[in-house]
DNA sequence: ATGGTAGAAACTCTA
């Protein structure tokens, strides 16, 4: 079973890029970040011919999340249990006997920012959420955009970003947390590339000047650990014309 | 050089 997430950075710009993913690696499940699209604007019909089953929370211009699968969804739900969030980051599914979690994480902005204190509020609650769906659901994947950098490795200039939003001790400490559950980092099971990074800013060219952070994650419960065969990052979607400034990553999982 | 680019929306916000 193939597992895959990608920030797409709007779902109506990526589209053709997002169908010959599909077609070039046919995931049996693909979670999407930042559709930015309402819901009556969602590509249904192009994602069905494509042979893939939808289900999808969106807004105007911001957010927005989607899984696409192979085999049909079932115990769909939107957004964090208990928390009233406007903004539509989290979509769930059980697929195949997998719990399938979509999460697009708060960036936060920068460190004094009210979005950084709504980023670290988010991260508890999602925590908490985590908890219940792991008593429920043993066999559990949490893909996403977690706009956080775990570890120095994880960034091409730690010196550089210390302190600073993405890569702060408290958003590690948030992150170290999740894992804390009995979550696995799927991408630190396997050896991997020096410099192995899943964003790269557009602004400051970024991508060219090898300015990257591996931010975009695939945590496994023990159960679906044990099975993982590989996680890898497709960097070379970041190369393309008019890219994403996310790489997609995927996991595969012997069933 | 506290810059730069990209997307959506609508003369600004978010990343």
């Amino acid at each position: 079973m193939k597992l895959a997430t990608w920030n797409v950075n709007s779902l109506k710009v990526r589209l053709p890029q997002v169908l010959d993913f599909l077609a070039v690696h046919k995931p049996d499940v693909l979670c999407l970040q930042e559709t930015k699209l309402e819901d009556d604007k969602f590509p249904v019909s192009d994602i069905h011919s494509a042979g893939y089953q939808v289900v999808f929370c969106g807004q105007k211009a911001y957010n927005g999340v989607a899984i696409l699968s192979l085999h049909a969804p079932q115990e769909v739900t939107m957004g964090i249990a208990d928390f009233d969030d406007p903004q539509k980051r989290v979509i769930s599914a059980a697929i195949d006997g997998v719990r399938v979690i979509c999460v697009y994480i708060p960036n936060g902005e920068n460190v004094m920012s009210e979005k950084y204190g709504y980023k670290l509020d988010w991260l508890g609650r999602l925590n908490t959420c985590l908890k219940v769906e792991l008593e429920k659901y043993p066999r559990l994947a949490i893909l996403g955009d977690y706009n956080i950098a775990p570890e120095n490795r994880d960034v091409h200039d730690p010196k550089l970003w210390e302190g600073k939003v993405l890569f702060s001790e408290p958003e590690q400490s948030a992150f170290k947390e999740l894992v804390a559950l009995g979550l696995c980092d799927s991408f630190r099971l396997f050896d991997q590339a020096e410099k192995s990074y899943s964003w790269w800013d557009y602004r400051t060219n970024g991508f060219k000047r090898g300015l990257g952070l591996r931010i975009d994650h695939i945590l496994l419960s023990a159960e679906l650990a044990k099975y993982c065969k590989s996680c890898a990052i497709d960097r070379e979607r970041r190369a393309h014309d008019r890219p994403s400034d996310h790489a997609p990553v995927m996991v595969e999982i012997e069933t």
